[in-house]
DNA sequence: GCCTATGTATAATG
DNA sequence: CATTATACATAGGC
């Protein structure tokens, strides 16, 4: 059938949240990947931690999320940063790191 | 002329010191794209953490790297409130998760 | 760094 | 969640 295919994303918030949802799940996976591979080709070592709207914590690391923060930590030599608005506060909790692994697990198709 | 354009790439370690840092630049760049764009349109939290093998670090963080990561730092305190005053790099947890999370990756070869 | 051909990510569908 | 058309990322070359 016709009109299949992507179209031209407006870069804004989606306001369907059905449809944010969707985004979000596709384009977290995305990045993670587009991660490792950094981390392989490079062999730099990478930690990401995302927050929801809904306060769970997703994350990806190598070798882990906290060797490479707490590296930072020591280090301290900061060089990007982008920033905006936005700031809701609800405690997320651990346990939805494992969701994490599942959605990569099923993606992999271990 | 010709021969222009991408031609595919193995995905494992770039020998040459070179490209790999040509690559590195690049790919670097897109993920930090990729994650605004995250941040844009589903409204999360993010912070992206890494370090080269020069031992560089370079980050991204929305609203910042370090609002992102004290949160998830909370969450684990909130999570395992039994003892202890240093749970970063301490989780069992959290730490086993990205192990595996780790070799997961390296076993699909990504 | 900029440019262009080509591979990849992904918005709409099914 | 699988497909597919298409926008986007990017390897190789200047």
């Amino acid at each position: 059938m016709p009109n299949m295919g992507r179209k031209k994303t407006q870069m804004e918030l989606i306001e369907t949240e059905s449809a944010r949802h969707v985004t979000f799940s596709k384009r977290r996976s995305g990045l993670f990947k587009k991660a490792s591979e950094l981390c392989t080709m490079c062999a730099v070592e990478v930690a990401i931690i995302i927050f929801s709207i809904g306060g769970k914590a997703f994350s990806f690391g190598h070798p882990n999320v906290h060797s490479v923060f707490n590296r930072l930590r020591c280090s301290e030599n900061l060089d990007a940063s982008t920033s905006s608005n936005d700031a809701a506060g609800q405690d997320p909790i651990l346990h939805d790191l494992n969701k994490t692994h599942s959605d990569l697990i099923e993606d992999v198709g271990l």
